[in-house]
DNA sequence: CATGAATGAGGATTCATTCAT
DNA sequence: TATGAATGAATCCTCATTCAT
């Protein structure tokens, strides 16, 4: 249920670090972003460095741990409102939710398109994201209430791309993020008759955007 | 014009140097981001460490350097435009070409509203562009193709949210930036009768929008 | 008493290192000077690089616990010389123990009056230095056996120009310094009736005495 | 006269050059040390770095070159002062003059006693003034002025002693040297009856007081 | 000759990770 | 098991010196 990528550790000082661990990390990495050391984890934690690698054998482990844990708290919200009433609703409250888990956690958000998302568990995280994206949109779909050709994928990425929009407004307004939403909103609903212009995806490759390439 | 940040060298080795690490930082930094080390930028440009220094005195103003270059291709892009005959395709125009510039460079991407963007250069560069993207999108507004509320500050913004949005689908499918524009230009050109829910943005406040807080 | 800057490491392994540290780097300091790399601090004591900064978070504050050692020790004679009986004698030895460790140390010669002494706890133990060598120059005056407008800060600053004046022949000569300690000493024992022509310093200001200047 | 170095140019744009240089070179020593970078020393005499490596072969040399100038020049006092009526005064203003000499000068400072002395011409010169300093000092012996074992070397070397004593002090307190001149006259003209302790340095060795050694 | 561009060794410092206690 | 000490690769940057223009 959790996410977890390690065993989980039985002894009860051990499972209560894990916990420190895990909440200490969301923390640090919501606030600074990747970037933050191990060493300010811990502390955070107030554990000691090995502590962490005990844990998690390195720190992409313990970052794919956090972000699984958003992803499943993310895709709990999108199960609960695959029973609500409103297709329309659901799907706009289910964005509003993933925007505004990005624009809490500088983290997730460098870590949505780039190489961190190559870890397995992430990667299957996102896809039954989207899957689950993908049954909000179908019933918003034959609701009509957004255009015919909009995919759940399509419905995630935008949660990163409205995130975006709004960051450099965010420090001063936090609330901004609510203009682009309304903006995508308005976008995803529209019914022009016309057809977007790129096929649909259907799931997240998942590569980095920016391979490397030799000199 | 230029946007050259230090005085260009007037030997022609040296302009020919010049030319090759701006080229080589270039490349390298939208390949792979700002976290390159400008020894692999000096290897790629086949020349020392050292020689980067010349040009520029440090590897923030290197960055800028190259991130003012593009902003100014833009600028000018939008310059053009402003004379164009339909201000709706202009606009269109306009922000094709930026989430384009993003689209190629993963360094311009991971600068828009981060703490590079303090350089005070690169902020007017952007704030420039809020104003040419003000005056593409008030043509636009007159004439009633965009909404009455959008601001030349959201057109600016929702360049990056659109790279954002494509992004991890990038690398296996290069043009899929094309859906995500057409989505949100279609969430512009809305006419839905309601005011859109944030007020806007008149420039942007620069600020890292995950401010730091100790533990 | 201990004069240490870091917390003192409570393990074994660290508190020997840490001794190896201290000591290789007041060796090499004393043998070669400030400018000596951490690199070969490191490598005289036999760690790698990361432990120097593990235990002194900069080159400067590891210089700064050695300055402050050596600054301790010679207040610690001080202070005893303060009981001896004959006040004279208590500071000529309390010259001659300044001198010798000046003559020692290459790295303590060029701390003396240089900007590593903006070090606020070298400055204060140089401080608690002029006032103990004040306490002894005082019962001297009282004695008659020194000049009567002699301070302690002039008998602090003469322990660097002794050392100063004999340095060019340690190296063939090892006990030169006693030469001019003794002329000094004569100096400062000297009833001419006659001031000294600069009123007395009574605290040293520690500013470089050759401040920057443009061209 | 000069000390040059290196063969002095003949074209008088290269003598120009050669003296620009080491007006600036005096300059920015003087001001700041032997650290300064020769690009510095260039940019401030208005040529290129490539010049300063024309006229002199390294860094090292032109220090040389400036020290020598200095050396002269205290010479030229020295041999002025050796026809003045009264030799205890000559001996003084001889002092005071090499006093005023370092405490102007921090790259003097800085070289007596170190290294860069051990350059064969620099060698030579303090030879020479040693030599001036004992005819001077002979002079003072022979009228009683001074105590009888005090030698030409003894003051030379008190000239630095001096400086460094007062140095300290004398970003505050230009004229502090004064005081410690005094003290070291009181020194060198106290007939005690006492030998002072050490034999008198005939010549300066020159060696680093703190030779290098392994670990 | 003069210039200043290029070089690259060297220096301080950071940090993920390993491992002795 | 938890700790935090040790490590060393990697990074940015400086500067004396060389050399093409």
């Amino acid at each position: 249920m959790t996410g977890a990528t390690s065993g989980a550790p039985s002894r009860s000082d051990a499972v209560r670090n894990r916990r420190l661990l895990l909440d200490a990390a969301a923390k640090t990495f919501a606030e600074r972003g990747v970037e933050v050391s191990i060493a300010e984890i811990a502390q955070c934690a107030g554990v000691g460095k090995g502590t962490v690698f005990r844990h998690f054998s390195s720190k992409e482990e313990l970052l794919a741990a956090i972000m699984l844990g958003m992803l499943d708290e993310l895709m709990d919200t999108a199960t609960e409102l695959l029973t609500a009433d409103d297709p329309g609703l659901a799907l706009r409250e289910f964005m509003a939710a993933g925007v505004q888990l990005l624009v809490r956690d500088r983290a997730f958000c460098e870590v949505v398109g780039r190489p961190s998302l190559q870890n397995p568990q992430v990667r299957a995280a996102i896809d039954r994201l989207c899957d689950a994206g993908e049954a909000l949109t179908a019933r918003a779909r034959e609701r009509g209430v957004v255009r015919p050709d909009l995919t759940g994928t399509d419905v995630v990425l935008l949660l990163a791309g409205i995130q975006h929009t709004a960051a450099p407004l965010l420090s001063t307004e936090p609330q901004a993020w609510r203009r682009y939403l309304e903006l995508a909103l308005d976008g995803i609903t529209a019914r022009t008759g016309r057809e977007l212009p790129h096929p649909p995806p259907r799931r997240l490759p998942l590569a980095s955007p920016h391979p490397d390439s030799g000199c």
